[in-house]
DNA sequence: AAAGCGGGGGC
DNA sequence: GCCCCAGCTTT
């Protein structure tokens, strides 16, 4: 394959760089719970969970989710419902279904060890090109490159690239440059190096290229240009959808809950019934419909919303109208729902939206 | 190649 | 308000 675009690594000293940047990260990395050691399985849950997600959100999570499931072996045999509670909030939920997945995979098809290859650690549910060489070189030294936002970023500084890193196809590209960079004696100061590089300095707005270890090595710092690399097209409009929520209580203390399909937006999480708002009648009418029809259940929901949430996702937001209402209990007909106590609530994963929506009906229920 | 998939923090 | 974050899977 050719990189007309690599031409610039022929300037850089790669060993001056490797031991430039090896050596600062060695004196300033920061003190991380998945630094203590090189378990690959503490490796790995830390890689899944900071995808796409950062340091500081990370760390509470990964201490409470290793304390939960230690092992391999706890995490195959944990419940799902376990799992989903313990990644409550953190997003991306398909990530620990397939971490579990995969997990169990480990244990019966690998013995119960994280695999050391490409291929095999690849075919893992869950393990793409990033995390597959995260893992490889973090917990088994092997020179991989590991290619995630904050690598492409200072790669494409240093190395003066301007291919659109919003494209998937460049991806390739700066693994191919990691790949003639990285450390043979230390792949994982190396790999680890370029990202904390990229958290600490080499940040996407304002890098602090002053106080940058590889700064003699940077093409962009040169030419004066770090702030307009790297090239990142832009994404599209968002969609909108209109919801109408209602808590449902009886004088008993129970609520009605349902779970979400098993693919998809949110998928097995827990919420409050709801239903897209088609705008034709109010909301009110609209949600008592949708009660009569999915549950069977004649609900009288009080005159005025007690919220209006609006939560923001990725792709799509969501705007919530929240009602409440009570009434006396009675079974219901709709699959995967059911009453629970309110103080067992807690005990369900929920969406972060429906985290609101239960605490704004428990002071409802207050008042 | 593009779309779906969460949530929070920085500016 | 917009952008980004230790990305992967599905279509």
């Amino acid at each position: 394959m050719n990189f007309p675009s690599l031409k610039s690594l022929q300037d850089v000293n790669i060993e001056q760089f490797q031991h430039d940047l090896i050596s600062w990260y060695q004196e300033e990395k920061r003190d991380l719970p998945w630094r203590k050691d090189q378990d690959p399985y503490k490796v790995w849950v830390s890689e899944i969970m900071l995808q796409q997600t950062r340091v500081d959100t990370v760390i509470p999570y990964f201490n409470n989710f290793v304390d939960k499931f230690p092992t391999i072996e706890a995490l195959a045999d944990a419940e799902e419902e376990a799992v989903l509670k313990a990644w409550e909030g953190l997003g991306y939920y398909s990530r620990v279904r397939n971490l579990q997945t995969a997990v169990r995979e480990v244990k019966d098809q690998y013995g119960g060890k994280v695999p050391d290859t490409k291929e095999e650690i690849s075919s893992l549910k869950g393990v793409g090109p990033y995390t597959s060489g995260a893992i490889l070189s973090i917990a088994y030294g092997v020179p991989e490159p590991a290619v995630d936002g904050n690598v492409m970023r200072v790669i494409s500084r240093i190395l003066s690239i301007w291919e659109d890193i919003a494209k998937a196809s460049s991806r390739k590209i700066f693994e191919e440059a990691v790949r003639q960079l990285i450390s043979k004696e230390d792949p994982s100061s190396f790999n680890q190096a370029l990202m904390e590089l990229g958290a600490l300095i080499c940040t996407p707005t304002s890098p602090s290229c002053l106080l940058c270890p590889v700064r003699d090595h940077c093409h962009a710092f040169h030419e004066g240009v770090q702030q307009e690399l790297p090239v990142k097209t832009k994404k599209k409009n968002m969609r909108h959808v209109h919801l109408g929520a209602a808590v449902i209580a009886t004088d008993e203390g129970d609520v009605l809950i349902q779970k979400r399909p098993e693919s998809g937006l949110l998928a097995n999480l827990w919420e409050f019934p709801n239903v897209e708002l088609s705008g034709a009648g109010n909301p009110k009418m609209e949600l008592e419909l949708f009660f009569r029809k999915e549950y069977g259940l004649d609900v009288e929901l009080q005159a005025e919303s007690i919220a209006k949430i609006q939560h923001v996702f990725s792709h799509l937001t969501w705007d919530i109208d929240v009602y409440y209402g009570k009434i006396k209990k009675s079974p219901v007909t709709k699959e995967k729902s059911q009453w629970v106590k309110k103080g067992e609530v807690e005990h369900f994963a929920f969406s972060v939206s429906h985290q609101k929506i239960w605490q704004r009906a428990q002071e409802e229920a207050k008042s």
